[in-house]
DNA sequence: AGACTGAGTTCGAAATCCGAACTCAGTAGT
DNA sequence: ACTACTGAGTTCGGATTTCGAACTCAGTCT
């Protein structure tokens, strides 16, 4: 498959990725957002579940909270305290999470593969795809077409 | 929804994704993955397309290359030239930037979404979901469970 | 008073990033 | 033979990020 599309030569207006991984594209900000969908929502507790430097993980969620991928809730008064909890747009980023989820336990090498994405009605091991509104159809990628792309082969 | 699950401490195992993301977890890595896609193979193309500066490409390459997610082909001798390949994990990755495309053009600001992605036989925008080959059934991100996770609300 | 909590800051050292210029083998043109 | 060009890198010094460890600051607990 190749896909066609977007020109994308330096400093351009930059597709829409280009500017959503200036965004997400570290090492940590899609960890937070796993540890987020985890249920972790305090300052300490990212820090220690991620093993992520206090400064970094201080300058990291102001910039997701700036993109709106988090908020800053304050969830009591005397002394004042903040947590981090997922917007709507960050918890519409689990489809990008679980589909890279996947990736890793299929291809990454070391680490048994321990957890497995299943169907949680019927416990299948399940597939990512696409579903079309109007053909009530689900396709793999081959049928995309976007992204500045066009799949081949 | 919040997600259970792996326990991951400062330095622990650290599930398959924390490994993943330490390779493909940077500003360039999924980028260069998108180029490949878009079917760029060559050193000074990648350069160009992307803006992103020649050491730090030398680098990126050799290091997606040692995880297989590209090869470094010899293309032709005399001179001797070598260009760098998708291999089969790679184009895997697909699915993962296709999730984020969606995302970036849903809830990203700036860049009107000039590509959305379609259902190229009907041309209807898609919409991402998984597919359980035993239910035959597709479904949302909430009936998912797994990634040390479990979707609440 | 003294110890503890939670959300950060401040610090200097170490690792990364950058652009611009250079290398090196071979090819093409005059 | 001389020059220019190609493509895949390296080498350079300077700017930016990252890091861990220690500190702050308001308020609470014992």
């Amino acid at each position: 498959m190749y896909l066609r599309g977007v020109m994308n030569q330096q400093g351009q207006p930059g597709s829409a990725i280009e500017e959503t991984l200036r965004v997400v594209g570290d090492r940590w900000s899609i960890l937070l957002v796993r540890a987020g969908l985890r249920g972790i929502r305090r300052f300490d507790d990212f820090c220690d579940d991620l093993g992520i430097a206090r400064p970094v993980l201080t300058e990291r969620l102001r910039r997701l909270v700036k993109f709106g991928i988090f908020e800053r809730v304050r969830y009591q008064d005397k002394p004042v305290r903040y947590e981090y909890r997922l917007t709507e747009a960050g918890l519409a980023l689990s489809p990008a999470l679980v589909a890279l989820v996947r990736w890793s336990e299929e291809y990454s090498q070391e680490v048994s593969s321990e957890t497995t994405l299943v169907h949680a009605p019927c416990g299948t091991e399940l597939e990512q795809a696409f579903w079309c509104r109007s053909c009530q159809t689900t396709f793999g990628p081959h049928a995309v077409k976007g992204v500045g792309v066009n799949v081949e082969s």
